[in-house]
DNA sequence: CTGAAAGCGCTTACAG
DNA sequence: CTGAAAGCGCTTACAG
């Protein structure tokens, strides 16, 4: 069972290869080459089941027609969802993905990406771990088509997809005050980046505006690779503290948010009556746990179809003055049992 | 920034690209080349940054050292974590992992497989949706090293490596028995598909091993792709049911059951009060819902480094008698609140 | 209308 | 110890 190349088929029929190429790529009328010609090369292609080698015409072309995807971790829902969801805009132009999780860790992130762009993909998504400005820098020098999700670097002109992280995270802390709320926390993560620290600005925004102070025994900055023993912590924490106590949390990340929900349930704290909950990002988890969690839900889809096709275009447009897009998506607020009185 | 290329190495230092290829394939020594030589030719391929172009090398040596992972859906989280210890364990021999999600598609995977199949991976790890058969014959006849994950077919003699389904499900139905239901339901899906007719197998086992009719009114099998109104109606069904209503439900996957236990909600059902809940795969979602819910685990991890290990053996092994592995790894049942008195 | 040839960037017998 | 050459399977100027 070796698989046919295009020398099979040119040979059997007695007509070189270019002849099979040019009628197999689809030029057969461009360059004029008789219809009973074509007509036999595309059966015996057919019946000897060609299929070009991707790899062959990869090295000439200098096209893979693949992806290189670099997220945090495939496994968070966040990031499994957003692949499938690139995926399935990229199968539809014809391109296929391939995924590394980095962690967060811009060590992984500079592997990645320095393998992947021997050669094995035309472009990438990323979403760039903290410091990993450098790598992206080498990479924009690269000429290498890319664009950023999730993040970006503000001193780096680049291609980006991003939701409006201070808007939505203050939406949702001006949703705890307007449910009567006046202790609320903010539990983060990852500060220094970009979207953190947004969501972090948000919610302080939404407290100054509303005359509240901000207290910053109110806010924890949870360590970069955190588990639930740190949230516990802070939570521990917060809901110890001498004078009033919190009366609502707002967590920035799901991945943080899920940990917390699992603590407030130790703790034998109620929601929402006790602590009220926001979370980002939208989970099944949080559809069905009781209460419901109210979340601020991120575009996916949107994320994904903008960023792959914001890709193409920068690996396709030939023209040396390539337009930089950013893009800014807005956040769904989901409200539900957990934060409403 | 173009990239340099062996050639470029080699013109600087007026050697042969065959010499620098060697030197930087730590064959200097094997093929006796001067330390004084080796030590140029590395320091320059350092100082270019010199990377091989993983293509070309790919074209010349027929290995990619890329593995294909085709999966019903990247977003489920049961696929999700399967597909990061994949990545991991595959990185860790140097592989990368290229993803497709078939959305349970038979035509979707044959396209995807066929797709890769150019030259793009070295083998597949491959979780077969219903129907693909064929597909999979093909692959074994091609010779293309593969391994099937979660599932596989009796008639076709492959590596596998999936888990006790039946075991596992009987040990989920023997608990909720154990815990006084009589009236125990089963909502499960993909008939036909060898893993989900092992548990619907173990769930009737353990009715009759304890002596309890296996009532088929009590037994839902849901259409091929699932909405949350089939899972409304399936429970609907099962609640409303005359005589002597059921007390429990074994959901034969996570995707089931979380849309299960979200109608439970609806229907204002208590859990386990009314209903005692038992759901195949854990996710966070069943910790942190209130109650948690119990749940049969698949040790993803073993799964994952299982599946790429027999695939490289199965890969780099040249003599012609493969051995074929069929692994079954034991499930691991956590009992939660959902399903205890 | 069609073919011979070059070349993408590597590796690997083969020759000396 | 080192190099010239072939070849992996394609595509694409170029020539006729």
């Amino acid at each position: 069972m070796k698989k046919t190349s295009l020398n099979d088929i040119a040979q059997q029929l007695g007509v070189s290869k270019t002849l099979v190429s040019l009628v197999l790529n689809g030029k057969g009328n461009e360059y004029r080459i008789s219809e009973d010609i074509q007509k036999k090369v595309k059966e015996l292609a057919r019946k000897l089941n060609y299929k070009p080698n991707q790899i062959a015409k990869g090295l000439r072309t200098g096209k893979t027609n693949t992806i290189g995807l670099i997220i945090a971790d495939i496994a968070n829902p966040f990031f499994g969802k957003l692949g499938r969801e690139i995926e399935r805009e990229a199968a539809s132009h014809g391109y296929r993905v391939m995924f590394c999780s980095s962690d967060e860790k811009a060590e992984n992130a500079k592997l990645q990406i320095e393998m992947l762009q021997q050669g094995q993909v035309d472009g990438f998504i990323i979403s760039p771990p903290n410091g990993s400005e450098e790598q992206i820098k080498q990479l924009k020098n690269s000429k290498t088509p890319f664009v950023l999700i999730d993040r970006y670097f503000p001193e780096i002109e680049s291609n980006c997809v991003v939701v409006d992280n201070l808007k939505a995270s203050c939406e949702g802390t001006e949703h705890l005050i307007k449910n009567g709320r006046k202790r609320i926390a903010c539990i983060t993560t990852n500060p220094g980046m970009l979207n953190m620290d947004n969501r972090l600005d948000g919610y302080k925004k939404a407290l100054t505006d509303a005359a509240l102070e901000v207290d910053e025994n109110l806010i924890k900055i949870l360590p970069f690779s955190h588990e639930i023993k740190d949230v516990m912590e802070a939570i521990k924490e917060l809901t110890s503290l001498d004078e009033n106590k919190i009366d609502a949390i707002l967590f920035t990340t799901s991945k943080v948010g899920v940990m917390g929900i699992q603590c407030l349930h130790l703790l034998d704290l109620k929601i929402p009556e006790d602590v009220a909950v926001v979370s980002f990002d939208d989970l099944d988890a949080y559809k069905i746990s009781r209460p419901s969690i109210t979340a601020i839900a991120q575009p996916l889809e949107e994320i994904g179809k903008h960023s792959v096709k914001i890709l193409l275009e920068a690996m396709t447009d030939k023209s040396k003055k390539k337009e930089l897009h950013k893009i800014v998506l807005e956040t769904k607020f989901v409200i539900r049992n957990s934060s409403i009185k």
